[in-house]
DNA sequence: CCATTTTTGGTCAATTTGACCATAAACAGT
DNA sequence: ACTGTTTATGGTCAAATTGACCAAAAATGG
């Protein structure tokens, strides 16, 4: 569609980080590009933006088109403009984080987005790790464009909006209801460091409880090992609102 | 240069949220439009992002024509894609937020930046009132564009960066020295409400005395009523790094 | 010399945080 | 049935932080 671009325009195109998490992992859509530029490297789900889409609009066109849905977190991440990102011609990248729950992101994978793999992500403090699922590191020159760049900025943003917003409540929105144990999981996948359990706990209840956001159900989690979990709802007041917030 | 765009094609242009402090009040570099679309209505200065810059050379390029410097916290702050933003055609606007000292700004205007005017923002916890040199009050459909949605963006992002980031001393950047008092002037002026003098001045020097980014010198102020203030200064170690990082 | 203003340092209670310990509630294996 | 293991949950306790104050220091203006 797009194999060669004028060379009198600047294009503009979205593309998407998408997060999720599973096993104690944080995971990242990628797929490994088949034709030139960058053959055979990794790069993010991407679109050109139409002349009659906005941005977040191409966007979420985008996560249909992949996943099924477009019911997902989804943030602007950053802008990437640099003159020679993309080899074709001018190409700017506006770029998106989206969040999806795994029990969404499991099936949804296999049907529609064919090709992509959900690579792993090892974060420690300031160490960032990408491997496939054959467990092949991957070096920033293994990527397309800059969309190293991009995973790294937005691993950044999603750390930092970890202290301050409920954000990792987007990585389960299932209606069954949830553990505060499996919530901690994706804060330490997140983060790349353990969290006390009970220190956790007393966070979480202490500042989203009261606002009403953060609920108990009067069902428990049934477990293999050790004592049942209660189980969380998550009230979507915000959910919404969310889609179109700024930090 | 731009009166009529082409219809095929999206354009991108940048945007500057220029922003200053004087006398205990945030202020804003806005001008009139004095053409169409939206003549006579309050904008931003702004630019179409030449084919050879990036959005950021673009942005640093404009402020070095309105102010004749380029030496000023600039971070980009967002990207502005809704269709019917620009009446003339398919323009986004990658919006950046300036921070000017005023002793610098004050100078540059008269010189560079003729029609510009720095008009007062009045901000409290929820409020957001903007009004012109002569005191009248700036609604939404005062402004041309989407500008009054970036400039509300701008003022939540700074807002929120003042707790974890040192922005606040960037609007100060006098190698004379400056009196903590400055400091919380600033903070007062674009949170909106006032602060404790004492407990102000405990943060800043825990949060960054150890860390040696901000001494204290063996100047005092000269002043006229009570006692003068002990002057610091800010180690720029990090000023540089303030240009490409993301929160 | 006194009243006023602003800076600076300090107190003190309330809250928050981090490092723990202990118990509860399940299961696996003997 | 009993024992050990595992995970969830509740609690303690000292350290650190925050917010609301008070008070002295250091200047000026009358």
């Amino acid at each position: 569609m797009h194999d060669t671009l004028g060379k009198e325009q600047i294009y503009v195109a979205v593309d998407l980080l998408i997060l999720t998490e599973h096993a104690a992992r944080l995971k990242l859509l990628l797929s490994r590009r088949p034709q030139e530029p960058f053959s055979g490297r990794w790069a993010l789900p991407g679109r050109f933006v139409g002349m009659d889409e906005s941005a977040e609009t191409s966007a979420q066109l985008l996560l249909m088109e992949m996943l099924g849905t477009q019911k997902l977190y989804m943030e602007q991440l950053y802008t990437f403009t640099d003159i020679h990102r993309d080899p074709r011609g001018r190409v700017i990248s506006i770029a998106y984080l989206v969040v999806v729950p795994w029990k969404e992101m499991d099936p949804l994978i296999r049907e529609h987005a064919e090709g992509y793999q959900l690579c792993d992500v090892e974060t420690g403090r300031e160490l960032l790790r990408i491997t496939d699922l054959d467990g092949r590191e991957m070096q920033e020159a293994d990527f397309a464009f800059d969309h190293e760049r991009i995973v790294r900025t937005g691993i950044q943003r999603i750390q930092g909006k970890l202290n301050y917003t409920p954000i990792g409540f987007a990585f389960l929105n299932d209606p069954e209801g949830f553990s505060l144990s499996e919530v901690q999981e994706i804060h330490e996948a997140i983060l790349g460091y353990a969290l006390d359990p009970s220190n956790f706990r007393r966070q979480m209840l202490k500042q989203y409880e009261e606002s009403g956001t953060l609920s108990q159900t009067e069902k428990t989690e049934i477990r293999r090992r050790g004592r049942p979990a209660a189980l969380y709802q998550w009230k979507d007041r915000r959910q919404t609102q969310w889609q179109t917030e700024n930090s």
